[in-house]
RNA sequence: GGCCCCAUCGUCUAGCGGUCCAGGACGUCGCCCUUUCACGGCGAAAACACGGGUUCGAUUCCCGUUGGGGUCACCA
């Protein structure tokens, strides 16, 4: 599935890529994952990577956009090199650039109404013909018209346009697929596709890598480019994410945000790293692949051609191998906010201490931190402790009277630790002639209100004499 | 609809003419470990869309069909 070879790069040299959002209001997983490649592709090249908020669309570029961004590739840890651009600074040069195009002779101004443009539109669409914008001031001679006008790309009819695109192979349309599309509006400030050509050229840019929705405007764009006389950057077009229905990735299929995954689910950013740069590129069999490897590995041949879908279960199952993995301390430190709103009150530092130390026991049992989350607000919840069902239906029947026997072992013990509880509690089993389990399931329900927790001798350690001997109390008081 | 792109297990992928009755991972299903739930270990089911070529030989190359996707603004 890799991509046909293209022979040399075009560019020698130093590699600049970019990054180049629109302020949406969040850092967008196929947006993400384009930053990503860029990034790596540029780290891997001893290259820079640049970032560029395209904010044209004024009313949609809201500071709070922006930051969005910015905090979704911080997290990432996918650091830009400079500061970052924001294309509203550059309405100017994109202007004289259209001007200098008009004064070439490669574009021209046009009178043409919004209505006659829908005409057009219209009867191409009656007679089922495709729709190509034919305007008459294209070859006017200098006849003027009236009111405002925009100026609009003279774009070449004859032959045919090739991409050596790094991801797709070559790509090629004929030339009269492309019409004459707008660089500078009626009011003055320039469209997207003048924009971008004329900022990745003043960037720099020697590498486009981006999302598959931008090949077709990448014939528009290099047409921009050839009349300009520029150098033509190395085309990447990645194939898009898609949702579990096989359509582009969208608002529809729910969170679509980066910072939806970390604050909701509580995915932690190496796995969402890794994650997506598994999603469309293999190195071999490899499945986890650090920060650092991936820098060594990455390469826009390993990216395939075909569009890939999302998948949360694979998400949840990398970021539980990255949960173990992680520092107990910075995880206690992750879950701290979680486990307040879920117990409704702030931690101190104690309390943070011992999420620290039942981490070992916490971690192998969640693949979010939510999971890890809810997994741990058993050991700060006040007493007497909330039963869920299955924990209220443990401690029924003879259940009451082995509690009681286990409380009085466990009080007479000298020493609290793992192998002296174990030992307490396997005496009652044993003594009572029953299985280690139906003493330890009651015991866990009355020390955590839940049917499954982690090893019961390591909560009885976690929770220490007092709390135990307390929350066992607690159930043989309701028991009567 | 025009144009462009894509096509290996349900999903992400390995495979770059013979090593493939197709490998790994997630998910699913068994079994083991076990005080619960996980983790871990072992195992199973599961794919080269179809039809033509090219070739001694196609999952791999070419063409077509089918299917899927993207894109067609004075949005970005």
């Amino acid at each position: 599935m890799s991509a046909s070879p293209v022979p040399g790069d075009p560019v020698p040299g130093a590699v600049v890529t970019r990054f180049a959002p629109s302020p949406t209001g969040f850092l967008h997983i196929g947006g993400a994952r384009t930053a990503l490649f860029n990034w790596l592709y540029a780290r891997r090249h001893g290259g820079r990577f640049l970032l560029r908020i395209e904010d044209t669309d004024r009313a949609r570029s809201t500071d709070a956009a922006i930051a969005a961004i910015l905090d979704g590739m911080r997290w990432l840890g996918l650091d830009w090199d400079g500061d970052e651009y924001y294309q509203s600074q550059f309405a100017g040069r994109h202007a004289e650039v259209a001007h200098e195009l008009l004064q070439r002779g490669h574009a021209y101004r046009c009178w043409m109404s919004q209505e006659a443009l829908a005409a057009q539109r219209a009867s191409a669409q009656a007679e089922r013909r495709p729709f190509r914008i034919e305007s008459e001031w294209r070859d006017c001679d200098g006849r003027e018209g009236e009111g405002p006008s925009v100026i609009r790309l003279k774009a070449p009819r004859e032959d045919e346009t090739a991409i050596e695109d790094k991801v797709q192979g070559r790509v090629t349309v004929q030339n009269a697929e492309l019409d004459d599309f707008v660089l500078l509006r009626s009011d003055g400030t320039p469209t997207y596709m003048l924009a971008v050509v004329v900022d990745d050229h003043d960037m720099g840019v020697t590498h486009v890598i981006r999302g598959d929705d931008h090949l077709n405007n990448a014939f528009r764009q290099l047409a921009i480019v050839k009349a300009m006389g520029w150098p033509e950057p190395v085309y990447a077009h990645v194939p898009l994410i898609h949702g579990q229905d096989g359509a582009k990735l969208s608002k529809r299929h729910g969170a679509v945000g980066v910072e939806a995954y970390r604050d909701a689910l509580g995915i932690l950013p190496e796995a969402m790293f890794n994650y997506l740069l598994r999603l469309g590129w293999g190195h071999g069999d490899d499945e986890t692949i650090s920060r650092e490897e991936a820098v060594r590995w990455f390469d826009l041949d390993g990216v395939g051609r075909s569009p890939s879908r999302f998948d949360l279960k694979k998400l949840e199952n990398l970021n539980g191998h990255y949960i173990r993995e992680a520092a107990d301390e910075r995880l206690a430190g992750l879950i701290a906010p979680r486990i307040a709103a879920l117990v409704g009150r702030d931690l101190d530092r104690d309390a943070i201490a011992l999420l620290g130390r039942a981490m070992p026991e916490l971690k192998p049992r969640a693949r979010t931190l939510d999971e890890l989350a809810e997994g741990a607000t058993f050991l700060l919840r006040a007493r007497p402790l909330d039963m869920d069902d299955k924990a209220t239906a443990l401690l029924e029947g003879e259940a009451a009277d082995l509690l009681a026997l286990v409380h009085r072992h466990l009080s007479a013990l000298a020493e609290w630790s793992q192998e002296a509880t174990e030992r307490a509690v396997r005496e009652v089993a044993e003594a009572e002639g029953v299985k280690l389990g139906q003493v330890a399931q009651p015991l866990r329900a009355a020390l955590t209100g839940r049917a499954t927790s982690p090893g019961i001798f390591d909560v009885l350690v976690l929770l220490g004499r007092e709390e135990s001997l307390g929350r066992i109390g607690d159930r043989m008081a309701v028991a009567g």
